[in-house]
DNA sequence: TGTTGACTTAAAGCGCGCTTCAACGCCGAG
DNA sequence: CTCGGCGTTGAAGCGCGCTTTAAGTCAACA
C-alpha cells in the first residue's frame, strides 16, 4: 500500500534535509517513525501528510516551540482540541497581519519600481 | 524646522531599539547621523523616512546583507540605480512568493478552524 | 563638587533553527 | 571477509540579527 522509504528519500519528497527531520523528531514535532531491523527509520506516506502541513506552518513563521505545543495537543486527543484551535487561530491572526505587512511593502516597492530610476524629480 | 532628537527618542518614534540603530549604522544600513558637542548622535526627521522604509524592508524579510547592498548602491548615486532596481525587483518577487505561501497556509488553517474541533469524521 | 543618568565604544552573548562532526553499526556486493 | 555506503547518536558548530555588558565620557543639577 503506502510506499515505505528511507529518511533520505522521504526528506527529498517533503523538501527537508534528513538532519532537519531527525531534529524535528527529537524536538517532538514529528512522530517517531518505526525502525527496521538495523534501527533505521522507515517512513511511509501518512507521515508525508503531516510533514507537509508542518512545513506549511514553519514556512509561514510558526515558531518550533509553538508547533511543538500543537503536536502535544494533537497527541492528547480530544482533550487537546481547545488548545489546538487556539494555536491555529493565533497563527491565522499572525498570517493576516503578515499579509498586510507584505502588501504594504509590496505597494511601496512597486511604486518605486514604476517610478523607474532616479527617485529625484517630482513630489 | 525638522525636529532633532536623541537616539532614544528617535528609536521610539521608528519602533526600534537604540542598540539596533547603532548596529544598523555600524553595518552601513543607516547613514551616520551628525554628533553634538559630546559626540552623541543627533537624529532628525529626514532620517526617519529612511528608517521607516528600511524597517519595512526588514520586516518583510530582506536580509541585512541585501539591504546593505541597497544602501551602498543608493550612496553611489545614479551609478547605483541599476543595482537598486534589481534589488527592489528581487524583493518584490520574494514578497509575491511569500504572499502566495501565506495565502495557501491561511486557507488550510481557516478550513481547519471552520471544521471546528475533531478532525475525525468525514473525508 | 559630586552624583546621577543618558550617551559612547568594542566585544561578548544569546535565541533560533538547523547542520556538521565524530564515532560507531549494519548490510549487500564483490 | 572486507569494503563502501547509508544509517544511527550526542554534541558541537554556525549564520543571522540583534542585545547586553563593561568601561568610559559628558552634562546638568543639588
Amino acid at each position: 500500500m503506502s510506499a515505505t522509504m528511507t529518511i533520505r528519500q522521504f526528506a527529498k519528497r517533503v523538501g527537508l534535509a534528513p538532519s532537519a527531520l531527525r531534529y524535528y523528531e527529537k524536538e517532538g514535532l514529528m512522530p517517531s517513525p518505526p525502525r527496521d531491523g538495523g534501527g533505521r527509520r522507515v517512513y511511509s506516506e501518512d507521515m508525508e501528510r503531516w510533514a507537509r502541513f508542518l512545513t506549511k506552518l514553519r514556512a509561514t513563521g510558526m515558531p518550533i516551540r509553538e508547533a511543538k505545543t500543537y503536536v502535544a495537543a494533537l497527541h492528547r486527543g480530544p482533550d487537546g482540541d481547545q488548545e489546538r484551535m487556539t494555536l491555529l487561530a493565533q497563527h491565522r491572526d499572525r498570517l493576516t497581519q503578515d499579509l498586510q505587512t507584505i502588501q504594504d511593502c509590496l505597494e511601496v516597492v512597486e511604486r518605486k519600481l514604476e517610478m523607474g530610476c532616479r527617485p529625484r524629480e517630482g513630489s
